[in-house]
Order: structure tokens, then sequence, then C-alpha cells
DNA sequence: ACATTAATCTATTAATTCCATAGACTTTAA
DNA sequence: TTAAAGTCTATGGAATTAATAGATTAATGT
């Protein structure tokens, strides 16, 4: 299950997609319209600054944006970032690659092959659902 | 990622398919022959044993073995059972499914569709993962 | 019947991770 | 120069996960 965390940065995402260039929004706006505990997000939002999803301005009238086009962030990156691996175990994770110290043997492991399938399905998947398409699947869902 | 639960969980039954009808199979040889603390294992093996995965023998000459063939046995009921849902999120999880509480509407979220497609490709590729083929493929790669 | 073997049950503790909050500091705009 | 808003450091509590200890129960062979 994905932590809080990684959820709530989807959603700060995804409404600041929503306002993609239309100036900075503040911390404030996005925890009340999405109901993220503001301090929390306070760290969300700088993490994601530093990896350069987002950019901020300080000041009045300042606040967050998208540094990206929403075409250009995908749920795979952003997971990645936020929670971690994919992968559901740790010796088939191309990011996050550690050994399992309770296995004897990655050559003869007979359980790896179908994490190693279930994580590039995943990667797949997850890797082409960008902001942009998010948003559009929820126009189309009437959100309003 | 799994819990150590449940890769243990998975190692020891891959252990006992390989001994499939061989006789019962005791706790503390499992425990050394892939390195599973014995007591943690005992939990795990009476989990197993209470979900009709496994059955037991008490006394001398007991021990743990497979109810079921090594065929009918696959990695996503193991999943779920010691570890629990295989979603990434509450919203989209076929057994242990919760509202989102961060979420306002599931009819008109955009981000739950991905999440639906990546649960559905992998309880496909894990439900397909039988105990046999495991160990059909670890003697392929040579395994001992 | 008895001793031995091995699973079962009940507690408890340790370690880790996750979630959230507090408060002081810095930058920017009006 | 004052108010608005992001930045940084630190900390506390809750929940979950991992591991251990000790007593009990059941089966077996002699």
């Amino acid at each position: 299950m994905l932590s809080k965390k990684c959820k709530y940065a989807i959603h700060a995402l995804v409404y600041l997609a929503e306002k993609y260039q239309q100036g900075p929004v503040h911390i404030q706006e996005i925890s009340e319209k999405r109901n993220i505990p503001k301090k929390f997000l306070e760290a969300i939002l700088l993490e994601l600054r530093n990896a350069k999803i987002l950019h901020s301005k300080k000041g009045k009238g300042g606040g967050y944006y998208l540094h990206q086009k929403p075409s250009d962030i995908n749920l795979m990156e952003i997971i990645r970032l936020m929670h971690g691996a994919i992968a559901m175990l740790p010796c088939v994770s191309l990011n996050y690659y550690e050994k399992c110290d309770e296995c004897r043997s990655e050559k003869t492991c007979g359980i790896r092959d179908a994490f190693i399938n279930v994580r590039d399905e995943t990667l797949q998947i997850l890797g082409g659902s960008t902001l942009d398409k998010i948003l559009k699947r929820e126009k189309a869902l009437g959100a309003k």
C-alpha cells in the first residue's frame, strides 16, 4: 500500500496540474482543498521541489507551481520519489536494489521471476499515467 | 515491499513443496535450511495451517506438510494471507477494500484507474505463479 | 505408563516506520 | 518595514513489524 505521504503528493500534484500556468498556489490552499495536514504537506512539497518537479516562490504572492508540463510528470516517478521502490522485493528493484537477506542465491531463485514480471507491468502502467491524463479522466468523469 | 513474514512464508512453502509427499518436515529443519528465525516461523506456519494450506502433525515424527498440491498453491493467495492487500490503494483492493479518506469521490477520481490496471496485471501474474512452477524454475536454474 | 519429541498457545519486548506538529528563520512584495 | 509565504530543524506519538520467551498439549515408541 502506498503511504499517506505518497497519496498526498499525488493529490497535491493533480491539484497543481489543474492550475498549471496560473501562477503560484500556496500551501494553505492545497491543504484546505485536498484535506492534507498543512505541516505535512509543507515537507512533501519541499521534497518535490528539491526533485525539480515543483518550483516555488517565497513571500507575498508566492506559492508552488509545476516545473514541468503535466504531460511530463507521471505516477512512476512520483511514487519512486515519495514512497520508494515500486517492486515487491528489494532484489528485483531497479532503483532501490538490495540483496534479500533471506535468499540464498539470486541466480537460482525461482521466486524472483514472477516479481520481475509484476515490476515491469507496473512500471509500464504507472509510467504512462501522467498528470494530464489523470486530469482529462477526471473531467470526463465529471469532477468539478 | 513485502514483509519479512510474507517472504519467510513463501520460502517455507517452496521448501515444503520440494518435500511434497515425503512426510512431515519439522519447523527446526525449515528454519535452519532457509535461515528463518524459528519462533517467527512457528507463528507463520500456524497461520498457514489455519488457512488450510498446511497440515501438521504433533509429537515424534511430526511436522508440517502441504495440504494442497504444489500446483494449487500460488503467490497471490500466500501474499493476501500473510501480507494483506495486493493493490497499491485501499480503494481499489478486491479483498481488503477501504475508502481512501483523502479522496473526495471515487466516482470522479482520475487516479484509481491506473491502480486498477496495476492490480489486475499483478493478480494475473501472481495468481499464475504456483509452487510447482517456482520449483521447476529453480531446478532449471540449477538450484540444489 | 512414561519419556521424548515436536507442535501450539499466550505474552511480551524491541525495532522501525509513518504521520503529524511546533517553532524559529528567510525571502519577497507592497 | 511589515505582512505573507516558503524553508529548516527537531521532536513526539502511534502503529506496525519482527523477534523472543516460557508454558502447554498431543503423538509416538518403548
